[in-house]
DNA sequence: ACATATAAGTTCTTGTTTGGAACTTTAAAC
DNA sequence: GTTTAAAGTTCCAAACAAGAACTTATATGT
């Protein structure tokens, strides 16, 4: 089965995961809970490729995740706001943050 | 940057999904939260490949997430569970739950 | 006027991951 | 001794991702 196909599932967990649990989506979401909002800081700050950044927020926008907005006219520049459908997400990543802080903590190379 | 690197990330969000954000996983996990415990139920439960229920099992159990443990001795069966450390993980599958009921509906096709 | 800079993408090539089906192993059941 | 069952592994083709370069539109400095 393709992972795509899960948009049809019965279960609600995937078919929320279908359309946001591929690599990158939800870290593109924590950065926009951080107050991230354009194309150059997505990239920047996940560490994805400019086409996977793209890829991503068109789709995150057609979900109605998020909203693109023009915040320069000439030239045409944009930037991505989380949506209130957005936000209802937070409590999913504050749990992966939560989890990460207790049970994956950095490994710093001793000096 | 590969997907992989966000291990050492300082931001315990990008650590988790590192360890669990791929497809599958967390599909897998919510299967364990169904009940269900067995190889060839994830595989059938979730659609993913042989392949891939393989390969996401022994990850979970490296991380601590599951425990595979024997459940038939001749022939030798194993029967994968969620430790405390996987279920801290369910907040984060019951919003992921709520969400889609909320927001992606299936679309049943008239008759 | 001309070169440089900036933001938001797109394109291209190469390498990695996934999907689907078939095969293997161990042992019990008919 | 053939079939069934569970839990995997192996193989190949197709889909997806990584990294770098390129594009477009405009503003800024010299």
């Amino acid at each position: 089965m393709k992972w795509s196909d899960l948009d049809e599932s019965w279960c609600p967990v995937a078919r929320t995961l279908s359309a946001l649990g591929d690599r990158w989506t939800l870290l593109i979401l924590r950065d926009c809970l951080l107050g991230l909002s354009r194309f150059d800081q997505f990239a920047e700050s996940t560490g994805a490729t400019r086409h996977i950044v793209s890829d991503r927020l068109k789709r995150l926008c057609q979900l109605g995740v998020l909203e693109k907005i023009a915040y320069c006219n000439r030239p045409k520049r944009y930037e991505y706001r989380l949506t209130e459908k957005g936000h209802e997400l937070t409590p999913a990543l504050m749990t992966f943050r939560d989890w990460g802080k207790k049970h994956l903590p950095i490994r710093r190379p001793l000096k």
